[in-house]
RNA sequence: GUGGGUAUAGCUCAACCUGGCUAGAGCAUCAGAUUGUGGCUCUGAACGUUGCGGGUUCGAAUCCCGUUACCCACCCCA
């Protein structure tokens, strides 16, 4: 075998469309319906961008990063997430001074220099949305709302959410002070995993699944205790907005996520038939990024979903759509090499007027031509013989009801249009 | 970074355990089934350095060693 694609980077051949062209499609379908506008940043950043607003000492900046001439001053690297990005652009181009509140959305690939496995590609898309600007909790609401739409539009099967609150920088170590306090005279007997937890982020120990563990944090602090009132006020109503809407979810005190720069609601979705990466998909708020970013004081809340993960659900599940795409309307077959130079008048004819149309260039019998016609699902199929030639007309072919008719070329546009 | 699995035609796989004629099948491709007509059917053709390198043997897809690639999982999670 000769050069292969990089590992976890995966060609998306053209039976692999359909689904891809789907999914993109009712993202911005959705996304618009939810009055967000498209935008697009560079893959390639300022390293310094994730160090800043990821978080140093995340794993994903330590070591699951491409990253181009590491340490010096000038180092770039291939986006692993899209906020960072986005939050970067708004305040570079004075989005903000524009209009303080930005309701935005992305569909793009995204970089981590991981072991591929199941669900986890080096090169990974996703679709996410940012409001940015304001901190009203419906707005948290209205995120998760427009991603249970997009995902259930698409037809994901068995979605599940979960959300919670981690508090903002007020009441976070306080959280992180009790948790702390409560597992440091039993934290010999947690798994090694969480032992490594304790000191690097203890808060991930609420989200381990070892049975053992699961049963001694079973009386561990609960965050609800230890936000502020502000923290909690804003809690409460996020999920009474989820509620009102009649949106299915699951309060988990144990849900954290990995970024730094997450405040007060964080949310995630799982689906059925991923294996063993079941999140497809995970969000929350950030108040004080945009700060942080050189912007002014101002509280945004986003998520992002993985479609490879979406793909992986929808095709477990038989829903992905497995029809060949093909877009040539009208096939012109031709009889003789007298007859190629017509043909290909009238395919560039049609073309002209908007009607796709194709021929054959292998030289091969009419059979032939018919056969790639049908393959192409052509509905319709133009014959040039010699005969016609020398009428001046072209056979029509119907390739539904195999009938045909004589026509004259200038009227074949018209007559495939129906 | 760690562990396990797999590697045979374009694709999905058989033959491997128990070494032995030209490594098979289905799908796909191409061509025919009376003159210039698709799908369905039938017939035929083409397609392989059995991932790569070495070893054992009279003989290796098959046994042994090495190597590479990919997959799944762990870690972690976007």
């Amino acid at each position: 075998m000769g050069i292969q694609a990089p590992l976890g980077f995966e060609d998306h051949l053209p039976d692999r469309m359909p689904i891809w062209r789907r999914i993109e499609e009712t993202a911005r379908k959705v996304a618009e319906t939810y009055g967000y506008r498209e935008m697009r940043t560079p893959l390639l950043e300022s390293t310094e961008l994730f160090i800043r607003s990821v978080g140093e000492v995340t794993d994903i900046v330590e070591k699951e990063m491409f990253t181009f001439d590491k340490g010096e001053k000038d180092s770039l690297t291939l986006r692993p997430e899209l906020t960072a990005s986005f939050v970067r652009a708004c305040v570079e181009h004075g989005l903000f001074k524009k209009k303080a509140f930005q309701k935005l959305f992305y569909v793009g690939a995204n970089f981590r220099k991981e072991r591929p496995q199941k669900g986890r590609l080096r090169q990974f898309h996703q679709f996410g949305v940012e409001a940015l600007g304001a901190t009203d909790p419906l707005l948290d609401a209205e995120t998760v709302l427009l991603a249970l739409r997009f995902l259930e539009e698409l037809g994901v099967p068995g979605v599940k959410t979960k959300v919670n609150s981690i508090g903002c920088p007020n009441c976070r170590p306080k959280y992180r002070d009790a948790l702390k306090a409560k597992f440091a005279p039993i934290i010999g007997q947690f798994c090694e995993n969480c032992r490594r937890r304790f000191d690097r982020n203890v808060f991930r120990i609420l989200d381990c699944k070892v049975e053992k563990d699961v049963a001694l944090t079973a009386d561990a602090p609960r965050v609800q205790d230890s936000l502020c009132a502000d923290c909690l006020a804003h809690d409460k109503a996020f999920v009474e907005a989820l509620t009102r809407a009649g949106c299915d979810h699951k309060q988990d005190p144990r849900l954290v996520r990995g970024f730094d720069y997450y405040t007060r609601t964080v949310y995630e979705f799982t689906a059925s038939g991923l294996g063993a990466q079941d999140a497809i998909g995970g969000g929350g708020r950030y108040d004080n990024l945009i700060e942080e970013m050189g912007g002014d004081k101002a509280g945004a809340v986003g998520f992002a979903i993985g479609l490879e993960r979406v793909v992986i659900a929808l095709e477990a599940a038989g829903k992905a759509p497995e029809e060949e795409w093909f877009s040539t309307r009208v096939f012109v077959t031709h009889i003789g090499p007298e007859t190629r130079g017509p043909a290909f008048d009238l395919v560039r004819q049609l073309r002209g007027e908007g009607v796709a149309a194709d021929m054959d260039y292998e030289g091969r019998s009419l059979k032939a031509q018919m056969r790639s016609a049908n393959r192409v699902k052509a509905p319709w199929v133009v014959i040039i013989g010699g005969d016609e030639l020398a009428k001046g007309v072209v056979k029509l072919r119907d390739m539904g009801k195999s009938e045909e008719v004589e026509v004259k070329p200038g009227e074949l546009a018209g007559r495939v249009r129906e």
